[in-house]
DNA sequence: TTTACAGTGTAACAACTGTTACACTTTTAT
DNA sequence: ATAAAAGTGTAACAGTTGTTACACTGTAAA
């Protein structure tokens, strides 16, 4: 692995119990290997089997869903490092439920599936921790089950804001654009727009470039009623 | 227990790999309990702590998420044996995601998560198949996801019948009603009402009583573009 | 059997979103 | 610096869905 001094897991969620020595070993030990891929091409594509565990180690990458009738779903943006749907790893029906696109240049770890059983059963706190990342992902998916039921754009705008800004905060940065957000919503992008200027228009927020402020919080709560 | 001789969990989605002499374990050393409650009963609220497992032993279930606009959206129909949203035992925000109301009388067995991780660690069988479940549930929610993200409500009927109807059929039977399909796809029940009625009078496809049946698989699918 | 009530069919209208098109601005690449 | 590309603002119109209301039907309870 001639990798391996780049690599650093201590920030992953699914490694970082992992102690220095285990980290050795994993790294060595472990039957896996290193692929570098450019940016801004398409890795891994709906349906692909997935019967191992992707690990992102450097970059970051979008998910995305393909509808039926075309349409684009966006779902993540993923930084490393991170694995990439660990929760497919294990299902009947192993198959990648999303496309994956690199947005900058990536390094992506393969580690067969056998090796994570192997992990987990010597490692307790390597198991807790992929149960819990999968549950904070499952978690994550519930959460965007809710934007997408709300029915008008106001209302996942009003959604989406609240739970962007901190707490005891009214700004932050967006770090999407309007396509992107709209595929996030899986809305048209000008209907989007739209939204966003009469929010403008009518005082609740306020746009400049990148950075979005909430003027009035009480209005905005109302666009989810 | 006095009821343990009822149990069974053969058809257990998570507990049918435990032998026989593991079951008796199971059930005897067990730190569990088991409570029943009246049809009709709602059981568990969005936002509940979970921090056990709940096992549907007998009965069944329905779980169903509360929007912040007030509006129902209807996620699974869930039949015994099998756990209630064990994927967020283990989330760092261990709140159950949705309602869940009984739909008949039912028994439900409370397991100790601590008795999850030591059934896991010691019996490899169980863990691959709690992680196959949860996958599994997993790939239903992003199936979820893919039907709301669609945008017509003929494209979502479309992509609901499609999926109910079995290879070489074309009939099937409901097993909800209206109401309860048009929570289920997030939409108002008029709304489906209409869609329904126009796509039976176009003869895509015909409805008596409970028993849908597909005339036109090619016009359906049309119905997705 | 009669009486409720849940479930369904339908209509008119309002509200919202999608589509398409184009001008304009900003960023990126050469 | 300049050209090309990506991103944004906006408008008109069509299309779909939500809302509300009410009649009708089937089903379960008294």
């Amino acid at each position: 692995m001639k990798t391996m001094e780049k690599v650093d897991l201590s920030d992953c969620p699914i490694c970082s119990s992992l102690s220095i020595d285990d980290k050795e070993d994993f790294l060595l030990d472990l039957k896996c290997s290193i692929k570098a891929y450019p940016k801004n091409e398409l890795i891994i594509r709906q349906g692909d089997v997935c019967d191992a565990l992707y690990m992102l180690m450097s970059g970051s990458v979008k998910t995305e869903m393909i509808t039926e009738n075309g349409s684009l779903l966006g779902i993540e943006i993923i930084k490393a490092p991170r694995p990439l749907a660990p929760a497919f790893l294990f299902s009947d029906n192993n198959h990648f439920p999303v496309d994956v696109t690199t947005l900058q240049e990536v390094e992506i770890m393969r580690i067969p599936k056998e090796e994570i059983i192997r992990l987990m059963m010597t490692n307790p706190d390597f198991m807790k921790q992929f149960l819990t990342h999968n549950s904070n992902r499952t978690q994550f998916l519930t959460n965007r089950l809710q934007l997408l039921s709300i029915k008008t754009i106001k209302g996942k705008l009003a959604h989406f804001l609240l739970e962007q800004v901190a707490v005891n905060e009214k700004t932050f940065t967006m770090n999407r654009n309007q396509t992107e957000l709209a595929d996030f919503f899986g809305v048209a992008r000008p209907s989007l727009a739209r939204s966003l200027s009469e929010m403008v228009k009518e005082g609740i927020i306020s746009i400049s470039k990148k950075e979005f402020t909430i003027l009035d919080f009480k209005r905005l709560r109302e666009q989810l009623e």
